[in-house]
DNA sequence: CACTTACGTAAGTTGATGCTTACACTCATG
DNA sequence: CATGAGTGTAAGCATCAACTTACGTAAGTG
């Protein structure tokens, strides 16, 4: 999950995914829409999204078929959903709050 | 919402936020939950976090109060769900791609 | 086979980022 | 006022992250 933030958090792999949110493409095609850097900088952009579980590749003869993992995007939203108020650590927090006020008195 | 992406994916500021999602915290109090790293270390995530929208900054005598901006994270969720099958860009898209498999042949 | 196409990977550079220590500033208070 | 508590800011350092160029390699093609 922190990769996959992490992953997020680099304007150029969020226009990435999105391009591969709907559709297949090879490399090669990816890069061609990014005149700004050179196509060994998308293919490291999609390593680190690969590791980050965004997106699958599939091997087509040379090429190789990029495609965004939806299911993972869903669970990372489920993440930032539930992570601020989630159980366990939440309750720790609390007790350890507590126990900092009597402290004080 | 760049910012508040890029300010997401370091953990230690993920935890602040968190600390300070459901109360109202003073910088000291949040500093001293971290003790592999100093207090001014925080105050700069504190800042970081600030500046992307995602806590507010209430003083109180020498004191400053930092509470989450739940609707800021809202924001970002809705933009994290949005922005992948977001109309104009995505329509440009798909008339490129089109554009290119016609060149093609 | 040689050659080309479609890639990834290695190595090096540069700018961003997270941290520390030292210092400055602003309130409250005796 | 002098002092201390609470906190931000400046400067410097080490590490990371995004690039670039150069090179390596596997799969099709004449």
């Amino acid at each position: 999950m922190d990769a996959a933030l992490k992953a997020l958090a680099e304007p150029r792999r969020r226009e990435i995914l999105r391009l591969v949110w709907t559709r297949e493409l090879p490399a090669t095609d990816i890069a061609d829409r990014f005149a700004e850097v050179t196509r060994p900088a998308i293919s490291q952009h999609l390593a680190v999204l690969k590791t980050a579980g965004l997106v699958t590749e599939r091997r087509d003869g040379t090429r190789r078929l990029y495609r965004a993992d939806r299911n993972e995007m869903k669970k990372l939203r489920k993440f930032l959903d539930e992570y601020w108020t989630s159980g366990l650590e939440r309750l720790r927090d609390v007790a350890e709050a507590a126990q900092r006020d009597k402290e004080k008195r």
